[in-house]
DNA sequence: CTGTTAGCGCCTTCAA
DNA sequence: TTGAAGGCGCTAACAG
């Protein structure tokens, strides 16, 4: 049963091998007839095209490469569940491409995807700079390959096709509920790495602060549950130091940091209130369970990948810069209670 | 700069589009003096030779079809970083394939990757049962296309080259770990649907059990959170229920249980130890931290890729069956201490 | 060491 | 509605 060619379909259906491919891909043009008899050939064989003709031949892969920065991350394995159920839909396959300790620049890296001839690509590294979003644009217009960022934005351009949910907006709003609490040093604890959604999360808290005349207190750290815990200790260490609210950047850094603070005999909420972000597993299995931003991940990546099927057929996407909606999940690290 | 082809570098290289072809594939065929001349006008055009035509000239694709069933969880996240990172060294791409929400039949989805030209196929799907392990050997049979299971088995079986850990082993050790803690009434919790993995695990607690002449409990649950902690409701109101272990089957049941039994106050470890699977983040983020079997899942990955690389250049694998060594971390849900 | 040439399997006009 | 034929960009003999 080795790889039917559609010679041997055509052959055995008794047509030509042009039939064959018109039935496959403009069915309507074949006598239904003819059509038939060459569809139950097709299953009987077994017969799948084969997926470099096609493509060299039609210039099209109905494929799309996915870029992502690191696989562990629990919002990136959320995107790609949504993108592919998506993608499914349209029968995209997808090119996977995973820039964890790549040593290759990343321009060489976008060349080897637009090589492959994938039809879209599917960008989704938030430590986007100035830099790459340059790259990413000259990308798109010399190979006509077009680009959706997804989750990922560039808050001083809008050429690229983005969807987003407001992330400033979301910061500032919790924030706000803290101090609406009677929060008055409230800290932001945020990656020490240029993540561009963790700034535009920090300028929300800082307007939030400003408006409210509190001082600002941004605490830098890792991701990394075992640098974070130190950072924590040093920050407690500080002589004086007063916190009695939090917003963290991710929920794993939240939740850490209430681990921190009930170690040393405080009380969540009473003493100190927590909002993270993003709704992960991690929000809900902590004890006490984790306030946080939700954030509808899975739907970026299903609207990523639509809005980039939509270009790729060639249809302008009107709206450039797509706002999904995020709601506040009050559980048990804070004291608010939503209205 | 639109798309260079072979023929473009060729003319501005004065050479045959053949010299090209060999300056890429076959280096040393070429004299240094006109390889470096083509290589410079290579990189002025910023040529990258079409992978679709590549592919259908030369059979094969330097791309392997990574099948898994859902991104969402951490074990699959991790292990495609370890299998991204190993592809990078052969230069190989990874198209990616999640069976999540998949209504295609699998027969289906497996003959399509196999039409996509892989070289190699990387199945991740612990849901596997006879009929799909029956199946793979089919396609790799009928296709040519080597196939390597990762982090998944059928042990009734060893046609497939795999890779894995022995979770029948880990099982039985923490298991007896416990019982050499004094527990007497150990409890294993796995999941309800059909995990390969997770009955080995269960044969492994059930040898420890028999062989101490304990009890077993087996309780099955679901990985979703708000589902398994209505069957830990359940389970401690069974009159008389006596429960000082547990072996959980992942890290995000284990923690799930830990929260549940301290909100009864009961004390962890002094009441009842429990020991999960996997070392994700989950388990060091949880309060106390959870003590559990580590799996070296990213090698696991990476492993995987290098086998199955190996089965691509005709290298005979000897070794069908591949086991990764696992540990066991103590942490703070449990009292033994490592020696 | 280099060029010529014949495909790889399919799509897509162009005729019939 | 169908068939014939050219070509997509590249690799791999085969000559030279």
């Amino acid at each position: 049963m080795n790889k039917a060619t559609i010679y041997n379909v055509a052959y055995a259906a008794n047509v030509s091998l042009a039939t064959v491919s018109r039935t496959l891909n403009n069915p309507q043009k074949v006598k239904p007839e003819t059509r038939e008899r060459v569809l139950r050939v097709i299953k009987e064989l077994g017969y799948k095209p084969n997926a470099f003709a096609k493509g060299l031949a039609s210039k099209k892969s109905t494929t799309v490469g996915v870029i992502v920065p690191d696989m562990s991350r629990a919002s990136i394995a959320e995107m790609l569940n949504g993108i592919a159920v998506e993608a499914r839909k349209y029968d995209y396959s997808l090119l996977l491409y995973v820039l964890k300790n790549e040593k290759v620049e990343e321009a060489e890296m976008l060349r080897e995807v637009v090589a492959s001839q994938v039809d879209g690509i599917l960008y989704m590294n938030d430590e986007i700079n100035e830099e790459q979003y340059a790259l990413l644009n000259t990308i798109q217009d010399d190979y006509k390959v077009p680009i959706v960022l997804a989750n990922t934005l560039y808050p001083y351009d809008n050429k690229l096709v983005t969807i987003c949910i407001d992330y400033f907006k979301a910061a500032y709003e919790v924030t706000n509920r803290l101090i609406e609490e009677g929060r008055q040093h409230i800290y932001l604890l945020t990656t020490a790495r240029k993540y561009m959604v963790n700034d535009l999360k920090e300028e929300g808290y800082l307007k939030a602060m400003k408006e409210a005349r509190l001082t600002p207190r941004v605490v830098r750290t890792s991701g990394d549950i075992s640098v974070n815990t130190i950072h924590f200790d040093e920050l407690f260490k500080e002589p004086g130091i007063q916190i009695d609210g939090v917003v963290a950047v991710r929920d794993s850094i939240a939740v850490s940091f209430v681990n921190s603070i009930i170690e040393r005999s405080k009380k969540v909420p009473d003493d100190i209130s927590v909002y993270g972000f993003q709704n992960t597993k991690y929000a809900s299995l902590s004890r006490p369970k984790l306030s946080c931003v939700d954030i509808p991940i899975i739907d970026i990546g299903a609207k990523a990948m639509a809005l980039l099927k939509q270009e790729i057929d060639g249809e302008t996407v009107d709206v450039k810069f797509n706002v999904l909606p995020h709601s506040i999940i009050e559980r048990q690290t804070t004291k608010s209670s939503v209205e």
